[in-house]
RNA sequence: GUGGCUAUAGCUCAGUCGGUAGAGCGCCUGGUUGUGGUCCAGGAGGUCGCCGGUUCAAGCCCGGUUAGCCACCCCA
């Protein structure tokens, strides 16, 4: 017999995680349907030099392969398949695929699993979920979805609130801010310096300024500009006016700059009434990801900053291209697997039961199952969820195999039905016609953990 | 892909100088002849990740391997 050992990076949960994880799908679903964002599932595979395109180099994907193919040599053609690492790469595929019958502005929202295949890590799958929102425009998208999408999922968030879920922090940067400012520097490499910025966090300024000048070519003061650009941070315009004083310092001032400037500020001063303290202008977030042009935005849990980004995502020019059209997007994605494992691991919430059941109801010999199963029919008749004991076992056991599962209550048949509350050990006179539990205990709900 | 650490009961772990395996929790039975949880008594459960080597003798030492965790990389 094979030792079962568990596969690192596809987190699988007990089934009262899973009630915790379905309750953040239903929640962020309604959200995203509240704001107009249509669903939408797209195939789990994507012609592999899809997939390749966008990504660079080392974009780790699993590949698919029939087990039966005839020969290996097919694996070099085109028609190679594999899992999408992301949402936006299918969704791009899509809009052009269904262009025509689409209208646009699209607003639509895509949860479910991606695959990458990385070295696992706490918060980091190799399966997880994502729960994505875009709008994309055809030919141009207006900028005010930049300031209005980070909102959605800041109050798709925020309405978990209420189940334990910590504050969140929408921290947001402008693409064209930082490459406006570097090129008003003179600097060339833009995308190197990024990366290296992108570190700042993790290893401080004096590393990232010894890589900068050693890997990115830039001189001592270009380096230090950056750093101080990267410094800046804050929740109200004054941020704006620091950037222009920094690159009025550095003789930076450009174009390029001013733009991003303004829609940066557009964004926080829309934010600041609509979801206060919530969204930060941070200069340091850099995204790895070229192919953001505009606004691109990271959260973090409060409290939980090490576990990097919950939710990231940006703007793009080109979200997809048919040569003809272009179709310009906006989008951010929900990791709702990082999430949910540190919301579980961290025991910030907890469900109130692994089993949807609010009765269970006693069998007391086996040529009366029959009662049993006729008091359970007229509950389930009536929308409470019930299950009738395995075995006429003596009653301690059957109240034990309700004790272990969490359910509420156990109901004794007879000519005069009874159901005990095992939680407080009261047992009364019940109709199995007009019996129903407190409407908190008719489902398993996520509650905050107690202190 | 690179590096560090780890692997013993269902779970969390201990195991001294190399001398044939332990605890707590959980589980089962009984005390309680049909009402759980507490308490008491008893019980089941192990190819010490796997392969090889050293040794009279290996959970322990050595080599390899697999898996897990962490860091880098990158990202949700």
């Amino acid at each position: 017999m094979a030792r079962i050992t568990p596969l690192s990076g596809f987190p699988e949960w007990l089934p009262d995680g899973r009630v915790v994880e379905q309750h953040v799908l239903d929640v962020l679903r309604r959200t995203f349907e509240l704001h107009g964002f249509a669903g939408i599932e797209t195939r789990a595979v994507e012609p592999l030099d899809q997939l390749l395109r966008k990504g660079e180099t080392s974009k780790e994907v699993y590949v698919l392969d029939r087990l039966q193919a005839e020969d290996t040599a097919s694996r070099s053609s085109e028609k190679q398949l594999g899992l999408h690492f992301d949402l936006t790469v299918p969704f791009a595929r899509y809009v052009l695929e269904n262009a025509g019958r689409l209208a646009f502005p699209f607003k639509r929202f895509q949860i479910q699993k991606v695959w990458r295949g990385e070295r696992p890590q706490d918060g980091r799958f190799r399966e997880f979920a994502q729960a994505d929102i875009d709008v994309v425009g055809a030919g141009e998208l207006p900028y005010h979805y930049e300031v209005e999408l980070p909102l959605v999922m800041a109050e798709a968030l925020g309405a978990l609130r209420d189940v334990g879920v910590p504050e969140v922090r929408v921290l947001v940067n402008n693409r064209k801010v930082a490459e406006g400012f570097y090129r008003g520097l003179g600097i060339e490499d833009v995308e190197g310096v990024l990366r290296q910025i992108d570190k700042l966090d993790k290893i401080g300024p004096e590393r990232v300024a010894e890589l900068l000048v050693a890997e990115q070519g830039a001189s001592p003061q270009q380096a230090g500009a950056c750093l101080d650009l990267a410094a800046i941070s804050g929740t109200d315009v004054g941020v704006v006016d620091r950037v222009r004083a920094l690159a009025d310092e550095h003789g930076a001032r450009t174009e390029l700059l001013e733009t991003g400037l303004e829609e940066l500020s557009a964004l926080i001063v829309a934010a600041s009434t609509r979801a206060p303290g919530v969204v930060v202008a941070d200069l340091k977030i850099a995204r790895g990801l070229d192919y953001y042009t505009g606004a691109v935005y990271e959260t973090l849990l409060v409290g939980h900053e090490e576990l990097g980004s919950i939710c990231s995502g940006g703007r793009y020019d080109t979200l997809a291209s048919d040569g003809k059209n272009t179709y310009p997007g906006v989008g951010l994605s929900i990791g709702v697997s990082r999430l949910v494992s540190r919301l579980l691991s961290a025991g910030l919430l907890s469900a109130t039961r692994g089993v949807p059941t609010a009765v269970l109801v006693a069998v007391s010999d086996e040529e009366s199952r029959a009662a049993s199963d006729a008091v359970a029919a007229a509950l389930r008749a009536r929308g409470i969820p019930t299950d009738v004991a395995p075995s006429a076992a003596k009653f301690g056991k059957q109240i034990k195999y309700a004790d272990r599962r969490g359910i509420p209550f156990v109901w004794f048949p007879g000519d005069e039905h009874q159901v005990k509350d095992i939680r407080s050990g009261e047992q009364v006179e019940a109709d199995p016609a007009a019996w129903e539990p407190p409407a908190a205990d008719l489902w398993p709900r996520v509650v905050p953990a107690a202190g």
